[in-house]
RNA sequence: CGGGGUGUAGCUCAGCCUGGCUAGAGCGCGUGCCUUGGGAGCACGAGGUCCGCGGUUCAAGUCCGCGCACCCCGACCA
C-alpha cells in the first residue's frame, strides 16, 4: 500500500474527550471515527486490523468445529417475548417498529434466534452435539458509552452457541471452548486471566470471564495471591475464619443527637469518628419478610450473594415499609426495633465494640454499641470484597486488579430451549430440551485491549497476529532518485513475498514519517534515507513489539539485533523480514 | 436515568458577560519557493446553516424560551 494513495489520516492532536489510550490513539491513528455516541466507524487500517482478530477467531472456532452463520441485526419481537427477555433486556435494547406497527429489536445477543434456528432442524441426538457461531455488529443502548470501542452501543462480537443431548456433553464443549479462547487470546498476544463470574440476566449457572488487566476497564476481579485463584468481585467470597476484627475500647451505650445527619460520610465528620466505626443497616424486602442487614461502614453489601443466601428477589425498602416496622428512613438500625425484623450481618461486624448504628428515631443514632448486644441471628458473608481480604480458596490474601472483559462463556442448560421448544428425541425415543452453552468474545473491544496493553500516549504497537500491516517503509527523501527507485525495489519485493507493507512514499519531512510508523503501530521499519550513499539501509523495530519477540524467542531477537543496518542488497533485505515473519509466524499460529 | 458542561472553518478554540459595520486565531487543506534522519520555514489562497426552531430588539454568533446533539461525573450494565 502506497501512503500517498491511501485513506490514511493521521493526527498530532490529542482528541477530546478521549480519557484512555485506546480511545485517543485509535482515532489520532485513523483506524475508526466516531459517527454518534458509542456508534464508530472501522476505517482501511482499522478494518484490517478488524479482519486480522476475525480472522484468528474464525480459526479457533474452526478447530472446535464450530460452524459460522450469520444471523439478522433485526429481530421480531415474538421470540424475545417467549423468553421474557423483551422486558428483562427492556433497558439496553433498541426497539422499534415497522410501518404496520409490528415490534423489533437490534439484536442485543442471540439466543433467541439461534435457539429458534436450531429447533426447526435438529430433532435427533443424531445430530448433537452441534456447534454454531457467527461474527457480527450486536446494538446495546447503553447508558453511558464510553472509551470508545471499550463502551460501544454498537459493536463486533463473536457469539458460539453450543447444543447437546446432556450436560456432560456441554462439560467437554465448554472445556472445548475455554481452550481455543485460550489460544485466541495467546495467538493475539493478550494476556488474559480467567475468572469465575456471575452470569448475570444471560442465565445458567456456570460462567467464567477472560479478562485482561487494565484501568480502561470497568471490571474488577479479585486474585488470590497464594493460590491463585481468580474470582469476579461481583460473586468473590471471603474465607470466613478471618476476618479483619477491629476492636475499640468498650463504652457506655449512648443516643446522641445527629440532626439531618444519617450516611455515613456526614456521621464520620459530625462525631469525628471513622467509618469503620460506624456499622450500615439496610433494610431489605423479601417476598415474605423484612430482613436488615448490617455491614460494617467502610464496606458495601454484595446484593449478589446477600440474594443467594436468601434464595429470594431482593427489593430495598421504601418510606412506606419504613413506617410499617415503625422505623425511619436514614435512621434504622438493629438496636430497639419495635417490630420483628430478621437482622444477619456480614461478617465484618463479628467482634466490633463502640460502633455507631441508627436508632430508629429521626436525627438519632446509638454509640458505644457492641456487636455482642445486637440480636443478629446469624454472621454470614455479604459484603464486597475488598484488597487484602482472605481468600475463599485457602485463607491468602486477595488482591483486586481493574480489569476489561473480553470473552465471557456460560453453560446456559434448558433456559433457552424449553420456551424455545428446542428438543430432540434420544437414543430411548424420549423428548428432550435441549442442553446449551454460549459463548462470546468482544470483538472490536479486544483492538483496544490490545492497544491498553502494549501502547502509549503516542504509539500503538500491534501484536504479529495484529498488525494491519508488517513493514512500514519509509522513504526519507522521495524527490531523491536514488532512494525513491530503491524503495521500490524493496516495496516490490515485500509484496511478492506476501509481506504487508505500507510505503510512506509522501513528499512530508522525515520526522512526520517517523511519527506516524510510531503512531500507527507497525512492527517493522525499513529506512531508505541519504545512508543509502554508503551503502547502508536502517531497520527499525516497534520497542513494545521488539520485548514480545524477545519474550517468545530469544534466538529471532538476537537475530534481529544483529542486523538493524544492513547492507544495500534487496535480497537480503528482503530474506530477512522474510525469515523472522516466518519463525514469528511458526510461533504464533502453528506451535500454540 | 440524576447532576454538570459544551455546540462558531475539516480539527482545537477565541469572540457572547456589556447586542452594532466585512466573525477571528492556531493546526490542517491548496498553490509557489525553499527544505528532506524526528511532526520545518516564507508568501499567497480557499474554506462559515455561528447546532435547530421560536421570541425580544431598529439591529442577535452575542439576550430569552423550547428542542436536538455531543462530552464529563454518578447510578445502571452479557
Amino acid at each position: 500500500m502506497r501512503y500517498s494513495r491511501y485513506f490514511l489520516f493521521t493526527s498530532k492532536e490529542k482528541p477530546v474527550g478521549a480519557l484512555n489510550v485506546s480511545h485517543s490513539t485509535l482515532l489520532r491513528g485513523n483506524f475508526i471515527s466516531q459517527l454518534s455516541a458509542g456508534v464508530y466507524n472501522f476505517l482501511p487500517i482499522g478494518f484490517r486490523v478488524l479482519k486480522k482478530v476475525w480472522k484468528i477467531i474464525e480459526e479457533e472456532m474452526d478447530r472446535i468445529g464450530a460452524f459460522e452463520v450469520l444471523m439478522p441485526a433485526l429481530h421480531p419481537s415474538e421470540l424475545w417475548k417467549k423468553t421474557g427477555r423483551w422486558e428483562t433486556m427492556d433497558n439496553v435494547m433498541f426497539k422499534l417498529q415497522d410501518k404496520k406497527g409490528s415490534e423489533f429489536v437490534l439484536g442485543t445477543t442471540h439466543e433467541e434466534i439461534i435457539t429458534d434456528i436450531v429447533s426447526k432442524f435438529v430433532k435427533s441426538y443424531k445430530n448433537l452435539p452441534m456447534l454454531l457461531y457467527q461474527i457480527q455488529v450486536k446494538f446495546r443502548d447503553e447508558m453511558r458509552p464510553k472509551g470508545g470501542l471499550i463502551r460501544a452501543r454498537e459493536f463486533i462480537m463473536k457469539d458460539l452457541y453450543s447444543f447437546h443431548t446432556s450436560w456432560e456433553c456441554l462439560d467437554r464443549t465448554y472445556q472445548d471452548v475455554y481452550n481455543a479462547y485460550q489460544r485466541i487470546f495467546r495467538r493475539l498476544s493478550i494476556p488474559v486471566e480467567v475468572v469465575e463470574a456471575f452470569s448475570g440476566p444471560i442465565g445458567g449457572d456456570v460462567s467464567h470471564e477472560f479478562m485482561v488487566i487494565t484501568n480502561a476497564g470497568e471490571d474488577k476481579f479479585a486474585k488470590c495471591s497464594r493460590c491463585g485463584y481468580s474470582v469476579s468481585t461481583e460473586i468473590a467470597q471471603v474465607f470466613k475464619k478471618q476476618i479483619n476484627y477491629e476492636y475499640n475500647p468498650k463504652r457506655e451505650l449512648q443516643k446522641v443527637y445527629t440532626p439531618n445527619i444519617s450516611s455515613v460520610e456526614e456521621l464520620v465528620n459530625f462525631l469525628k469518628r471513622e467509618s469503620k466505626d460506624f456499622v450500615k443497616s439496610i433494610l431489605y424486602k423479601t417476598e415474605e419478610k423484612y430482613v436488615l442487614v448490617l455491614v460494617r461502614g467502610d464496606r458495601e453489601i454484595n446484593e449478589i450473594k446477600l440474594s443467594k443466601h436468601l434464595g429470594s428477589d431482593l427489593v430495598l425498602a421504601n418510606e412506606e415499609d419504613f413506617e410499617k416496622i415503625e422505623s425511619v428512613m436514614g435512621f434504622v438500625g438493629p438496636i430497639g426495633l419495635k417490630k420483628n425484623v430478621k437482622i444477619i450481618s456480614d461478617y465484618s461486624v463479628y467482634g466490633l465494640r463502640n460502633i455507631i448504628v441508627g436508632a430508629n428515631e429521626r436525627d438519632y443514632h446509638y454509640t458505644g454499641v457492641d456487636y455482642d448486644n445486637i440480636p443478629i441471628s446469624e454472621f454470614v458473608d455479604l459484603s464486597v470484597v475488598h484488597d487484602g481480604d482472605p481468600c475463599f480458596k485457602c485463607g491468602g490474601e486477595y488482591r483486586i486488579y481493574p480489569a476489561l472483559e473480553l470473552g465471557h462463556i456460560f453453560k446456559l442448560g434448558t433456559k433457552y430451549s424449553e420456551p424455545l421448544n428446542a428438543y430432540f428425541t434420544d437414543k430411548d425415543g424420549k423428548i428432550k430440551p435441549i442442553v446449551m452453552g454460549c459463548y462470546g468474545i468482544g470483538v472490536s473491544r479486544i483492538i483496544s485491549a490490545i492497544v491498553e496493553s502494549y501502547s502509549d500516549e503516542n504509539s500503538i504497537s500491534w501484536t504479529f497476529n495484529s498488525a494491519p500491516f508488517f513493514v512500514y517503509l519509509i522513504t526519507i527523501n522521495i524527490d531523491d532518485e536514488t532512494q525513491r527507485a530503491f524503495s521500490e525495489r524493496i516495496y516490490n519485493q515485500l509484496i511478492a513475498n506476501n509481506l504487508e507493507v505500507l510505503w510512506d512514499d509522501r513528499k512530508e519531512s522525515a520526522g512526520i514519517k517517523f511519527k506516524d510508523w510510531e503512531l500507527i503501530g507497525v512492527p517493522f521499519c525499513i529506512i531508505i534515507g541519504s545512508k543509502i550513499s554508503t551503502n547502508k539501509v536502517e531497520l527499525k523495530i516497534n520497542k513494545s513489539f521488539a520485548k514480545t519477540v524477545k519474550n517468545v524467542d530469544t534466538e529471532i531477537w538476537e537475530h534481529l539485533i544483529k542486523n538493524l543496518f544492513v547492507d544495500v542488497n534487496v535480497d537480503d533485505i528482503i530474506s530477512l523480514i522474510k525469515y523472522i515473519y516466518v519463525q514469528l509466524d511458526k510461533r504464533y499460529n502453528e506451535y500454540v
